[in-house]
DNA sequence: GTAATTGCAAACCGTTTGCAAACCG
DNA sequence: CGGTTTGCAAACGGTTTGCAATTAC
């Protein structure tokens, strides 16, 4: 289940309004400015993305209303400040992101084969996370879990490979 | 306990000519050569390294036998796929590694203030890992685990920051 | 009006690659 | 010897940055 696209229906994970007022109120309250360029960013982000790399966004926006890579990769900093986005990870030498706001944590499922991303929760990774702290005196902030294998559609078609192969 | 530093004692962990061996056994039976290189870069890095990123290594190397960064390159993907070597994550835009021979399964704690990565094991991580496949209908073939936050030095230094401070 | 922001193009920087010389087997 | 591997320097590709023109407030 949950694969990267589902959510908008999912109650109280896509209100836009209210994200993309969350993300106007920490501009403000922070000096910044409400530019349309960081509301059409944002805007993009938070109607349609669960998870996407600035590539992605730059080629989406480039149909609506064209901004520069360079201020897409100044306003992200500044979505992940205000709380609305998060980095989730690297790969390919680039980063991907996830819209945050009023999600629950979650960790992933990452398919070798077809390189999908799906979701999981698991609550007891959070208590893993607070026994390892209390046991090695740590302040811990946060944690991050992965899987990765292969997804039941591919793992079919790429078949065993039981030997060493590689 | 346990920095990125003690290992060596550790039974069945440090044995460098057992390792270094391992590597050369996958270097021949694949049709690799076993070049002064090669030796060079996997000697140091089995003998010294838990952690470690390509310019750390490149800085050691420089000292004892020179070795162009593209060599240490080339070799990297080698001894991983021998199975002496992982990547571990990514930070500040490069990879580090961490020598994987003969060691046991375990996850890092990341102290956001100094930086240094701690090693834990949590056992029931391999539980959840196949919990989920299973739910999902994925085929798992590995973990990633990661807490950050202050390890017990730093939490007096930086100081509480209660707010919401960036 | 004035400081913040944008777009462009150049700079960065870790990593990869083409090629001639050096080397393993 | 013949095919690999090395070192060098140039190429790559994602991200960052300097700067003049534009824009928010």
């Amino acid at each position: 289940m949950s694969v990267t696209k589902p959510s908008q229906e999912k109650p109280g994970c896509g209100d836009l309004s209210k994200e993309l007022g969350a993300f106007r109120t920490y501009l403000k309250s922070n000096g910044y400015r409400v530019t349309r360029e960081r509301e059409a960013i944002a805007e993009a982000i938070l109607r349609n993305h669960e998870h996407f790399d600035v590539d992605e966004l730059f080629m989406e926006l480039r149909s609506r209303k064209p901004i520069s890579k360079a201020s897409i990769y100044r306003a992200i900093p500044l979505m992940i400040k205000s709380g609305v986005l998060t980095e989730v990870y690297m790969e390919d030498g680039h980063m991907h992101y996830e819209k945050a706001y009023g999600r629950e944590h979650h960790s992933h499922l990452r398919c070798l084969n077809c390189r999908r991303i799906f979701e999981f929760s698991a609550p007891e990774l959070a208590q893993v996370e607070k026994r390892i702290a209390r046991q090695e005196g740590f302040k811990s902030l946060g944690h991050k879990f992965e899987i990765w294998g292969l997804c039941s559609n591919c793992q079919g078609q790429i078949a065993p490979a039981k030997g060493g192969g590689s």
